[in-house]
DNA sequence: AGCTGTACCTGCAGGC
DNA sequence: TGCCTGCAGGTACAGC
């Protein structure tokens, strides 16, 4: 569930909350999910938090940054004096819980969590200047709301025969763009999940590029998709899988044309939607 | 080179 | 308070 609109809700609030901080200690229960030496940001203090995609950077006073991915099921949460009472979604349970791998204790009495479910996530330690070269960062496409450009975007589409909603959620090609949010924007876009990509037409193109921006703007707008387990750095829920266009809603009348809103697997993935004004 | 299928994990919904 | 199966979806990688 974590894409663009999710991550960047966790980025606002890691930002919020966690610049000025000192990291104190680190405490690290699934090595796994850890790569690195805590012991090379200990003392070091937050001062920024970026997002490039699905992935984030929490960058230290001392030149190493923090690069995290959270994949399906990771969480982040934050505590401190203020926050700690705040209650946390059922999809939190405890802070922290049983789920909770890592462990960054701050100064002035202040927690930063790393649960995981599923243990896909992970964690980086790296010199800031180094985080562009990690595979991850170093492969990944121009993202929307910064530098996809639709210039880039049609040339994309038009050099595929892969199906439109598998490639542009390929991250190597663009950055950001995940299930949900795919299948939303090419419902916007009226656009049939599996057409080939380069079988569409400019205009259609355009359509895409602007519902892409339009579905994940709404994404941030209603603080990010809870289907799943992804809540915000209070342990907050989102909202945008009540208003999510297609997703989720196989079986449901379609609101702009009365036809049926159907699921299949494409590349894998559940696609949802609308057989009769997807075209 | 570029694509497809599967592994990585675990909770949970649904069928019996 | 069972048991079993399949699904959830973001990468990474093996294999074609």
């Amino acid at each position: 569930m974590p894409e663009l609109p999710e991550v960047e809700t966790i980025r606002r609030g890691l930002e919020y909350y966690l610049v000025g901080h000192k990291i104190v200690d680190v405490e690290v229960k699934v090595p796994k999910l850890f790569e690195g030496n805590p012991k090379d940001i200990i003392g070091s203090k937050v001062v920024k938090v970026r997002r490039f995609g699905k992935g984030l950077v929490v960058d230290l006073s001392n030149s190493y940054s923090l690069a995290i991915h959270v994949k399906l099921t990771g969480q982040l949460i934050y505590r401190d004096e203020k926050t700690k009472d705040i209650p946390v979604s059922s999809k939190v349970g405890t802070v922290p819980s049983k789920f909770t791998h890592v462990t960054f204790t701050l100064d002035k009495n202040a927690y930063l969590y790393y649960n995981d479910i599923r243990r896909f996530g992970w964690i980086k330690v790296v010199k800031t200047s180094e985080v562009q070269n990690l595979p991850f960062f170093k492969s990944m496409g121009p993202e929307p709301f910064k530098d996809l450009i639709l210039d880039y975007f049609s040339k994309v589409l038009s050099k595929s025969n892969l199906a439109v909603k598998p490639l542009i959620m390929d991250q190597k090609r663009i950055g950001g763009i995940g299930n949900i949010y795919a299948n939303d924007a090419l419902y916007l876009a009226k656009i049939d999940p599996k057409r080939p990509a380069k079988s569409l037409s400019s205009n259609e193109v355009k359509s895409l590029f602007d519902a892409v921006h339009k579905v994940m703007e709404k994404g941030m707008k209603y603080g990010g998709s809870s289907e799943l387990t992804y809540v915000n750095v209070l342990g907050q829920e989102g909202e945008y899988q009540r208003h999510t266009l297609v997703y989720g809603r196989q079986g449901d009348i379609c609101e702009r044309c009365r036809g049926r809103i159907k699921k299949y697997f494409l590349g894998g993935r559940g696609t949802y939607w609308c057989e009769k004004c997807q075209r």
